[in-house]
DNA sequence: GGAACCATCCCCCAATTTGGAGAAGCAGGC
DNA sequence: GCCTGCTTCTCCAAATTGGGGGATGGTTCC
């Protein structure tokens, strides 16, 4: 049946890696392609095996699934990626989404949340606790607290998006010097002296 | 008791609200200190309510909930934010996330879901759909393909995070001279002409 | 072996941008 | 009224930028 969802795991833990092997393949619709217990391996046969879904552990051996899913993303872009991961919610999970994985169970999920998050990916979905979600909208949203004037936060907006000053004066609709004037003042408050250092305060503190 | 959850709702449907509102007033752990038919109105009152939770309708008449939240975060940046939406997944959902709200709950959702998504809030979840997720996590993914070697991808980072060419070629080890010519190639490969126009270009086609 | 990239470096030039220092007009707060 | 802070504007010297070239090794592919 070529209609069947083509899955390959990657995971170091033989019993991790049969358990989901064993249980996908006695689902009809599933097949799995692939089984790998590193990351290498799992990158050279990826073209050939074709999955539609890797099940992809962080901590491997060698190359870790982030790294991975970057490469394997490369070589098949619509392939999509589930994260096998042993902490619920641990910093790698967020990296691992921002590397491009839709989703992510635990390596002791039962039987309905594994089939439950694959099934999930392949409608569109992207299956996560909603601790990681909190960090993933947390990662894109700005502070309410800022030293600067609303002026001078239009301007560094525009700084971030890496307009000249006089293309920021232009869309502001004011002079090259005011535009000038306002970034010195955005450097005085911010502590630094330059564009660079400007914005990496403005990130670091979340102001952009 | 000072320790009950304050509880604030905005929504212009009278229904929806008072039922809310009775759900939550009869659990001993909240209290509804405000209940508002207008963004506007419950701006005003912000500081006075002090609420640790708003649950804020989107479309309402006058200023939208998005708009309101930007507002009243600026007011207590504390509070959190729990969208009320009439439909499961929309744009507007994901626009509320980006303004500053922690999660959303439906106009049909029963008692369970609805406290569900307050506790959640309250102990640093950020409750939504797997399609709300997938969209997040769809923000800030960036493509597989790329026109760039990888070397010009490596400029075109640094170029984003606001760097000039010789900051760019202290940090990648090579001459001004070497990121000048990368730069130039990146430009020619866009088809622009200035550092804005790749940078616009480059966020398009979700290279960076 | 040759073609086609890639990454690295070099030169020249003119226009623009940048950072620093200073200042005027105008509002709001006390 | 005075002071502070915001927005606006001016001059200068140094650095960056964009546009022309061109050169060297190193691949990878045919």
């Amino acid at each position: 049946m070529s209609l069947r969802t083509r899955i390959a795991i990657v995971e170091d833990n033989t019993a991790v890696r049969e358990g989901f092997a064993t249980l996908l393949n006695s689902i009809d619709k599933y097949m799995v392609v692939g089984l790998h217990e590193t990351a290498e391996e799992a990158i050279v046969l990826m073209e050939q095996e074709n999955p539609h879904i890797v099940l992809m552990d962080i901590g491997l051996p060698g190359m870790n699934g982030i790294e991975a899913i970057r490469e394997m993303r490369r070589i098949n872009a619509r392939c999509q990626f589930i994260i096998i991961s042993v902490h619920e919610d641990s910093e790698l999970v967020f990296q691992a989404l921002c590397a491009g994985a839709t989703g992510y169970i635990t390596k002791n999920s039962n039987y309905m949340e594994i089939l439950n998050a694959i099934n999930e990916v392949l409608s569109g979905g992207a299956p996560m606790s909603t601790k990681i979600a909190r960090m993933v909208i947390s990662s894109f949203q700005t502070s309410t607290y800022t030293p600067l004037t609303k002026r001078e936060m239009e301007v560094l907006q525009e700084l971030a998006r890496g307009k000249s000053y006089s293309m920021i004066a232009k869309s502001l609709g004011i002079t090259n010097e005011t535009s000038r004037s306002h970034i010195k003042s955005i450097y005085s408050k911010l502590e630094v002296n330059t564009k660079y250092e400007a914005l990496e305060k403005a990130k670091k503190d979340k102001l952009i």
